[in-house]
DNA sequence: AAACAAAACTAACGATTGTTAGTTTAAATT
DNA sequence: AATTTAAACTAACAATCGTTAGTTTTGTTT
């Protein structure tokens, strides 16, 4: 029974060099190199290129959609809500980095299936997070504004969080987890 | 005397091709034949396909960098400083919206030297865009929170504006200047 | 009409791409 | 020890890449 198996490697490899280079920079003779083998061998593991891009993109798509479809029909306040969904991001932030920038970055190279199944996963995603900020308005539990300007700064805020992560990361975790729900949602200027 | 010459034809088309594919997946005959000409033909008028990618970046980090330097040293209190510095992203966006993306999504294409310049820019436009919002808090404008988070927070919404500009073009931009301000700004929850 | 410049063309180059076929080595199982 | 399986290898493929050289077409200026 294998700890690690040679296909997770490759994986995990590819999402490093992905990550750092892009999806198109990245060769399968780059890749077999980083993991000191022929480019040839990897098809002993894998299908295809593509077949690694999304099991990279579409898992981390899985595992945001699982925990918003948990969150979302919970009987708690909208702003609970959100301080979750903040959490979550945070977390796989730190557990799948490199995945999560082969999401946000390369999404886009994903063949035709693949792509209509990342891009229904994030409408969905998107579709969750609205209603329960639009819920949060009518409730007057958040402020009344435009709420699609208020949904795209949080959840780019968050979707982008691993690059600042990686840059910083002296900062304690605890602080993040702390600081960044006040500041997308309790805001800046003094009162 | 032409109105549009052909290089600046070339760059902008490039420029929406990069956006949609990135750089590394169009190649200099889909750059082509998207002009109606052959590949061959678009050397008669750049140098490069890298000369492309820089003249496209380049460019947009230069008129960030002006305009930062502009902004920086008046007598204005932080938050108004602030203000300009996202309404110039407000602009920037609206009018080079391919070339922002590029920027965004294909800086770390750029070789060796234009990829020096491009840092240092962006790594000046932080430093004082950090130094306005530090004293925005010595002075008690800004609330006192963690400033990398905060300054992550701001530059990474505004930098990815035009993800959501291209999407949400009904909504008046002079919506989208008065709202994101008090988004980035204000705050969220009601108090 | 002749001369010139600008901008397109055809053809091809060497390098690199993802991938396949067939073979050999190493490890695990019988 | 013999057999089977897993995972590496070499070699090569057709396609595509950015780019260059040399030529032809087009439009403007003398």
């Amino acid at each position: 029974m294998k700890v690690t198996d040679r296909k997770t490697e490759i994986i995990l490899t590819a999402a490093k060099l992905f990550r750092k280079k892009g999806y198109n920079a990245v060769s399968m003779r780059d890749l077999a190199s980083e993991l000191g083998i022929k480019a040839a061998s990897l098809y002993n593991h894998i299908k295809s290129k593509q077949e690694i891009l999304s099991e990279i993109v579409l898992q981390v798509a899985e595992r945001f959609t699982t925990h918003i479809d948990e969150i979302y029909p919970q009987e708690v306040s909208s702003i609970k809500k959100l301080e979750a969904i903040i959490q979550n991001h945070i977390e796989i932030t730190i557990q799948q980095t490199d995945f999560l920038a082969c999401l946000n970055n390369d999404w886009m190279h994903l063949a035709e299936e693949n792509l209509q199944d990342y891009l229904k996963m994030r409408n969905d995603y998107e579709e969750k997070f609205r209603k329960i900020l639009l819920d949060g308005m009518v409730k007057n539990e958040l402020e009344n504004r435009n709420p699609e300007i208020v949904i795209f700064s949080i959840l780019t805020t968050l979707r982008t969080l691993y690059l600042w992560y990686s840059k910083k990361s002296s900062i304690e975790v605890e602080v993040l987890k702390k600081d960044l729900p006040k500041t997308l949602l309790n805001g800046l200027i003094q009162n």
